[in-house]
DNA sequence: AACGGGATGTTCT
DNA sequence: GAACATCCCGTTT
């Protein structure tokens, strides 16, 4: 036997307080970037937020634009809650509604660095390489088995716990990624210098 | 490193 | 019928 097994996540950091659903009752331009460093697990399985993007009620590239409907309701209620829906018909992105009930604004999780449950990732997404494990938002679904039915959960209670940022990172912005409308807003950030993003920025 | 095509559910025109 | 907040794999620079 050896004297002191290696744990599955040795590298897991320290993590910060749970946070609380009033966290997302402000701006999404100030939640967007104050989840870069956060620690997000469901059913234990995550790691540290690398890349999100800010989609404010306002915005024409925002689901919530043109009003609500059954698929984006969640975003017109309180904040705090998961908004999951199916992209082009085969992956699932997953949102955090933020601001008051109504504004239907939302941070869209794009990328995160696994820390916790690497094993079960690797399993779900069939890859060994840590790097593209989650590094956009329909890989990072895939390996946090994050699918519709997570959809209008709340975000402090289980499966998902949700962990404050131990430090004050570097945040770098930039253009949101995929879209054809509203193309030129700078609501996409991220990790400075991280290497487990969907591209660079 | 960049581009193209295929897979395909939900919403919108 | 088209568009879409994507990803993967093959082909071409």
């Amino acid at each position: 036997m050896s004297q002191n097994p290696k744990p599955a996540d040795a590298a897991a950091p320290r993590l910060g307080k749970l946070l609380k659903r009033s966290f997302f009752n402000r701006s999404v331009h100030e939640v967007a970037p104050d989840l870069i460093g956060a620690t997000l697990l469901v059913d234990g399985v995550g790691g540290m937020i690398t890349e999100v993007e800010a989609y404010h009620h306002l915005d024409p590239a925002a689901h919530s634009f043109r009003g609500p409907t059954p698929r984006n309701r969640i975003m017109f209620g309180p904040p705090g809650f998961a908004y999951v829906y199916r992209s082009y018909g085969i992956h699932w992105c997953a949102n955090f509604v933020c601001e008051a009930e109504g504004s239907a604004s939302a941070v869209l999780i794009r990328a995160l660095q696994p820390t916790h449950g690497v094993a079960a990732m690797r399993r779900r997404r069939g890859l060994q390489e840590e790097r593209a494990l989650c590094s956009g938002p329909g890989k990072l679904c895939e390996a946090l088995g994050i699918t519709i039915k997570h959809s209008e959960l709340p975000l402090d209670q289980p499966p998902f716990a949700l962990h404050a940022r131990l430090g004050k990172p570097e945040i770098a912005a930039g253009v949101r990624i995929g879209i054809t409308k509203a193309v030129d807003l700078p609501w996409r950030y991220g990790l400075k210098g991280s290497r487990f993003l969907s591209k660079p920025f």
